[in-house]
RNA sequence: CGGGGCGUAGCGCAGCCUGGUUAGCGCGCCUGCCUUGGGAGCAGGAGGCCGCAGGUUCGAAUCCUGCCGCCCCGACCA
């Protein structure tokens, strides 16, 4: 590549819109720019990054048995009917209708068609098993996509369906793609971290998510000092802890607490800690089917947050939602501040307790009426709820579910997401085969995504300093990138043309600078673009028959005669294969 | 959708509050000279439905109304 003839525009200064830096070094070193929100352009630098990460991907998910198919983005309604999904995916499914006014909509995931498909060929448990897996764009309508290619509307994914006869084989199926996604992020040179998470609207039993590790990252990680333990907050289970030394029952009693909604301003007024009183929350609820909202009231310790994940998950429903506090008013009567679970269970709304709020005792609630709370106050004696379960967000002070140990929390950006999907939609669509012994069954089915043009984007978080990106040699658009920084002279011009012929020869991929730019430019603009390995030919061939080699990483630099650079690269390229860094 | 902010040249911004010449500045772009190891200098030049529509006014980038788009915080997720 000739730099002169290669549409790489960057930009000097950042653009206002981007916020993370991700984004904006995306946009400086001109490898995308926006259409529309959350919908981009990948120009050529910025593509060839991503086809880096196909080409992993795909060598990865070969070798671990996996074979490549391209589905339809266009995707008809009924297909979705079948599962249930067209109602309960939400407006995050952009759905149309094609010229005879048929219903359809663009492919978020691909469950449906793949399950189609496979339900229409497969008969035999002698197919099976079969991992099939496609690269693609897809398009979620996000409600509000933002960080550039971190969350796009549009966006390049990876994603994958293993279809196996029993549970057994399955979990092969599924451990193969975990190793496999191990591999993939390794050699992307990424530090990421498997966790435990959530299956959300994909379904299914049991997943892991492929973390990169980053502050910008969007999820938070509970993750154990002492052993492997590690999470997604949605989903850290939180064990049922025994009530220690249980105090005596004491009676209720009503204490005026004018003016005092807050949980910290009712504590101090009372005197009491936050972990002595128990706050009452009413939530918006939406049924799996979207037909019927309804409200729950969620019993929590003052000083804890409800995990909606999880609520979400008990409850079964597709969306929950804190109420106003006009709606809360509304439904009990009372301001909220004052809201209590005595005479609610049962009257108006479900009342949901956290495991916590069992095992306390002699607690404060709201009164149910303006200015009053109640001290001493008990579960089951004083008020009924209909469900106890976990539906607390994990706190740094709970201990590690797995052995105990001390939680942490990090932050960090989902690149990978398995799934045990079972027979969701293998029933729902009646994907079936037969056994040995001539029985139908259904389909056990795996789903695993990985977000092809997030990873870049993460990686850039990853890697990167205030002159721009650095990638992992694996993942750079190029190699090499040759200065030659005198364009007007023979000697120069000659030895950086032969330089780039010489490593074009060794299959070496060489950005070769012969713009007609001021040498501050060029390396302004080589340390923006994030390739790993600069060689500058300038004056010092004139003077010691020396060019400059750099590295991008961490600025080590070596002179070296041309006739040594060729090997020098090679050697570097190598090392960092072996090591994903370079 | 709720909350906050922004739309003026390719990019970054000023002007708007307090309406009034030809709408500015920096960067970038084009031409020429000059310069060439960290985004040089000089000279000349091109480029604007001031987001869109309506209104107020003798007069609107500026005031009012509506719409559209974009960004940030929350729910969503690869």
């Amino acid at each position: 590549m000739r730099y002169s003839q290669t549409f790489v525009p960057t930009l000097k200064e950042t653009p206002a819109e981007a916020e993370v830096v991700s984004h904006r070094l995306m946009l400086r070193a001109g490898y995308i720019r926006k259409l529309s929100a959350g919908v981009y352009t990948y120009l050529p630098f910025g593509l060839a990054a991503i086809r880096k990460v196909e080409k992993i991907v795909r060598e990865e998910m070969n070798r671990a048995g996996a074979q490549e198919l391209l589905m339809p983005m266009v995707q008809p309604a009924d297909l979705w009917r079948e599962t249930g999904r067209y109602e309960k995916y939400g407006p995050e499914l952009l759905r149309f209708k094609d010229r005879h006014d048929r219903e359809s909509c663009l492919g978020p995931t691909h469950e449906e068609v793949i399950t189609d498909l496979v339900r229409g060929e497969v008969r035999s448990y002698r197919q099976l098993p079969l991992n099939l897996y496609q690269i693609q764009s897809k398009f979620r309508d996000e409600i509000r996509p933002r960080f550039g290619l971190m969350r796009g509307r549009e966006f390049i994914m990876k994603d994958a369906y293993s279809f196996d006869v029993d549970d057994e084989q399955a979990g092969i199926a599924y451990q193969k793609m975990y190793d496999a996604y191990q591999r993939i992020f390794t050699r992307c040179g990424l530090q990421f971290r498997a966790v435990e998470a959530d299956s959300g609207t994909i379904g299914g039993s049991f997943s892991h998510e492929f973390m990169v590790l980053a502050k910008t990252g969007e999820d938070t990680l509970a993750v154990c000092r002492n052993c492997d333990y590690a999470a997604n907050v949605e989903k850290a289970a939180i064990k049922a802890r025994p009530v220690e030394s249980p105090e005596a029952l004491l009676e209720p009693e009503k204490v005026e607490t004018p003016g005092k909604r807050k949980v910290a301003a009712v504590c101090e007024f009372l005197g009491i800690g936050p972990e002595s009183l128990v706050k009452t929350m009413i939530y918006k609820v939406t049924g799996g089917d979207r037909q019927q909202v309804y409200p729950v009231a969620v019993l929590l310790r003052g000083d804890r947050e409800v995990q909606e994940v999880k609520l979400k998950n008990l409850l079964q429903a597709v969306d929950v939602e804190l109420a106003e506090d006009k709606e809360v008013f509304d439904l009990t009567g009372v301001p909220t501040g004052y809201l209590g679970p005595i005479g609610l269970n049962g009257q108006k709304v479900k009342v949901v307790a956290d495991f916590e709020v069992a095992a306390m005792r002699n607690f404060v609630v709201g009164a149910g009426e303006k200015n009053y709370h109640l001290k001493n106050v008990n579960m089951d004696r004083d008020f009924e709820v209909t469900l106890v379960a976990d539906l607390r967000q994990i706190a740094t002070d709970d201990p590690c579910p797995l052995c105990g140990g001390e939680l942490g929390q990090i932050e960090g950006i989902e690149v990978g997401h398995i799934f045990k999907l079972g027979t969701v939609y293998s029933e729902s669509m009646r994907a079936v085969f037969q056994d040995h012994e001539g029985q139908e069954k259904p389909l056990i089915m795996g789903c695993y995504g990985i977000g092809i043009s997030r990873i870049v984007a993460a990686a850039i978080e990853q890697n990167h300093d205030e002159n721009g990106i650095i990638l992992p040699v694996a993942l750079a658009p190029a190699q090499v990138i040759i200065l030659n920084l005198g364009l007007k002279d023979a000697a120069i011009t000659a030895a950086a043309e032969l330089l780039y012929t010489q490593l074009q020869a060794q299959g070496v991929e060489v950005l070769l600078d012969d713009r007609d730019e001021r040498p501050g430019s060029k390396f302004k603009d080589a340390d923006l673009l994030g390739i790993p390995f600069r060689v500058t030919v300038g004056t010092r061939l004139i003077k010691d028959d020396m060019v400059e080699i750099r590295h991008r990483r961490n600025g080590l630099t070596v002179d070296l005669s041309p006739a040594q650079v060729v090997e020098y690269v090679l050697n570097q390229i190598t090392a960092a294969g072996s090591t994903g860094q370079e």
